[in-house]
RNA sequence: UGGGGAUUAGUGUAACGGUAGCACAACUGACUCUGGAUCAGUUAGUUAAGGUUCGAAUCCUUAAUCCCCAGCCA
């Protein structure tokens, strides 16, 4: 069940903004989420969103979704589409308030002006290696432009002929002016407006100078009228250039634009992968992994193809809180929240992954029969189904063995384990190959114990999971590892390519498991706990005559421990 | 030698001058027609040193460590 009706913990945003409403200072709270159309969205994204959408929600304020489109040279409109899927698909609702920066452009310009026109803007005609150059550094000040002074009719001028597309990409740029001196960088005459004569994905052709984050974010907040700003820490160096702006603006204007506060919080890492945008075009790009939705990676449409619900992430993002301390965050806890949720949520159903013939001899040749078992114990408006039953059955090779250790409570010679929903079978007998492998396991079954219970009241041990041959429905099924084998993926050797901690058996595919009929006929995104395994998801890859399942996560195993610790 | 942040069990996160709590992880045990789930329990923490105070994770001072910043990226 998700934790989702709990109260809400109040974080430090969260005191922030109830007391801006307690004491007036906002009216109805407006928060947003503006990712840049140039990448994928991934888990910490999934952080700031429901951030921002909680935050909204529990105010009774309003969502936006803004694309931060300022940079058309990195930014593509499949990104556009691909980004509200993955917001809507995690359950934040933007409802009408969609938008995009690009289209606050005209205004923008008009702000720049004004700028302008108070002698806080100048255009320089240096290029970007002088600009860098007179920058200074962490330790030393920077060196004024000698643009800096240029009166206010040139730079009207030149900044409008800039946007007119007078002059070529790189040759001149608008820069605010503030103090070549600063400790803060970001308040070295920033630069304001660059020229860029590139398509734009949501503005064509229209312009051809581009403002730039700090210039264009405090704007589009303010234009959307958005009440707290919510970012993550490496912007919390820009806070001051996001109020100098908006200030500057304000400064002798007879109606003041609205300013919007910014608050900062950590963004975090997760154990066994890696979230940077780089790093996972990468991973990608070199082949290591399928494409941006391969099941193994922390995007949002990767999690989403690997049957991740969007309700767990929500618990689990909600269980990481938010602070202001850049932490590591492992990967068990966003396990956790998945089988918690799936276990309330997903159907049970039988599967076998590494077959094993079961005969039971004592049955009748060519008999078979259907047996009625739960749905999911978890919630019993799930209801029952029928399982077929017939003479041979599949069993999971790893609940047999020939010579059992003590702590191992499963099917070996001569004893009586359960068959789910079935009968008590005891086994009689193996079969083996010339290589002395166990191919066959026999046994007999007690008639009486239809159902699974024993009429006398005897126990067993063990309850196996089985898949009659004749009715199974072949699978292949994707078992998925961590990608690294390092909780720090980057912690690697001086000298050694960041990727070698790959874990080379983050996917085991298995072409031929065996499942029960009820398995088949569903759609991709389909999710179901194979029993006594781990919970399930139907791969679009899938066709009518083969299903593929990926294993989103599987079920704690406390044999497997033993088993580790034996040896 | 600059500016901005951070530091509470293994990992996260609460405690807002008054009993350091919760979750995950780990470990016991109970129960079980999933070695799942559930239930009960155990281990384990305030970066350091001073100071203020009847009382400090919390306030002050100093130090240590870590993160961010020198794009015409966001």
């Amino acid at each position: 069940m998700s934790n989702e009706t709990d109260t809400p913990a109040r974080d430090f945003i969260r005191e922030i903004v109830a007391d801006d409403c307690n004491t007036g200072k906002c009216g109805k709270v407006v928060t947003r989420f503006p990712p840049e159309p140039n990448a994928y969205l991934h888990i910490g994204h999934a952080k700031a969103i429901w951030i921002n959408y909680g935050i909204a929600r529990e105010f009774n304020g309003e969502f936006h979704l803004r694309f931060d489109d300022t940079n058309p040279m990195k930014e593509e409109a499949q990104f556009i589409h691909a980004i509200q899927e993955d917001v809507a698909w995690l359950g934040c609702d933007w409802g009408e308030h969609l938008y995009f920066a690009s289209d606050s452009f005209e205004r923008m310009y008009e702000y720049a002006l004004e700028l302008i026109r108070k002698g806080l803007a100048y255009v320089d005609d240096q290029d970007a290696e002088t600009i860098r150059a007179t920058r200074g550094s962490l330790t030393e000040p920077g060196k004024n432009s000698p643009f800096r002074q240029r009166s206010v009719e040139e730079n009207l001028d030149l900044f409008e002929r800039m946007k007119a597309g007078e002059f070529p990409d790189g040759t001149r740029v608008l820069r605010a002016k503030i103090d070549m001196a600063h400790g803060n960088l970001n308040l070295r005459d920033p630069v304001m407006y660059r020229i860029l004569h590139a398509k734009h994905p949501h503005r064509g052709d229209d312009w051809c100078v581009y403002p730039m984050y700090d210039w264009a974010h405090g704007l589009e907040d303010s234009v959307e009228g958005i009440t707290h700003s919510l970012c993550s820490l490496e912007f919390e160096n820009h806070r001051p250039l996001y109020d100098w702006f908006i200030d500057a603006i304000n400064r002798d204007r007879p109606e003041p634009i609205h300013h919007p506060r910014q608050i900062e919080f950590a963004r975090f890492n997760l154990t066994y992968t890696v979230m940077s945008k780089r790093l996972l075009r990468e991973l990608i790009e070199r082949g290591i992994v399928r494409g941006y939705d391969d099941p193994r990676l922390p995007t949002l449409c990767g999690l989403r193809r690997r049957g991740y619900a969007p309700e767990a992430i929500r618990d689990f993002l909600k269980s990481i809180g938010v602070a202001k301390f850049v932490g590591t965050i492992e990967t068990p806890l966003l396990e956790h929240h998945q089988r918690q949720y799936l276990n309330q949520a997903a159907p049970r159903v039988m599967g076998v992954l590494n077959p094993l013939k079961l005969v039971i001899d004592n049955y009748p040749d060519g008999q078979s029969e259907e047996l009625e078992a739960i749905n999911n114990p978890e919630d019993e408006s799930a209801g029952v189904r029928n399982v077929p039953f017939g003479k041979v059955l599949y069993i999971e090779r790893e609940d047999f063995m020939e010579d059992p250790p003590k702590k191992f409570f499963r099917l070996a010679p001569g004893r009586e384990v359960r068959l789910r929903y079935a009968y008590f079978v005891t086994c009689t007998d193996v079969v083996k190959n010339s290589a002395g492998e166990v191919v066959e396991v026999h046994c007999t079954y007690d008639p009486a114990t239809r159902g699974g219970d024993a009429p006398d009241g005897r126990k067993v041990k063990a309850t196996l999971h089985w898949v009659s041959a004749d009715h199974a429905v072949d699978a292949e099924v994707r078992l998925y590892d961590h990608l690294f084998t390092k909780e720090n993926p980057l912690d690697v050797e001086e000298g050694e390519d960041w990727t070698a901690n790959v874990n080379p058996e983050s996917l085991t595919i298995i072409p031929d498991a065996k499942l029960e009929p009820a398995a088949a006929g569903h759609e991709p995104g389909w999710r179901c706990q194979f029993e006594r395994l781990g919970y399930f998801c139907l791969d679009p890859d899938a066709t009518d005559d083969k299903p593929v399942f990926n294993r989103t996560v599987g079920l704690k195993d406390t044999w497997a421990k033993q088993k580790d610790k034996g040896g």
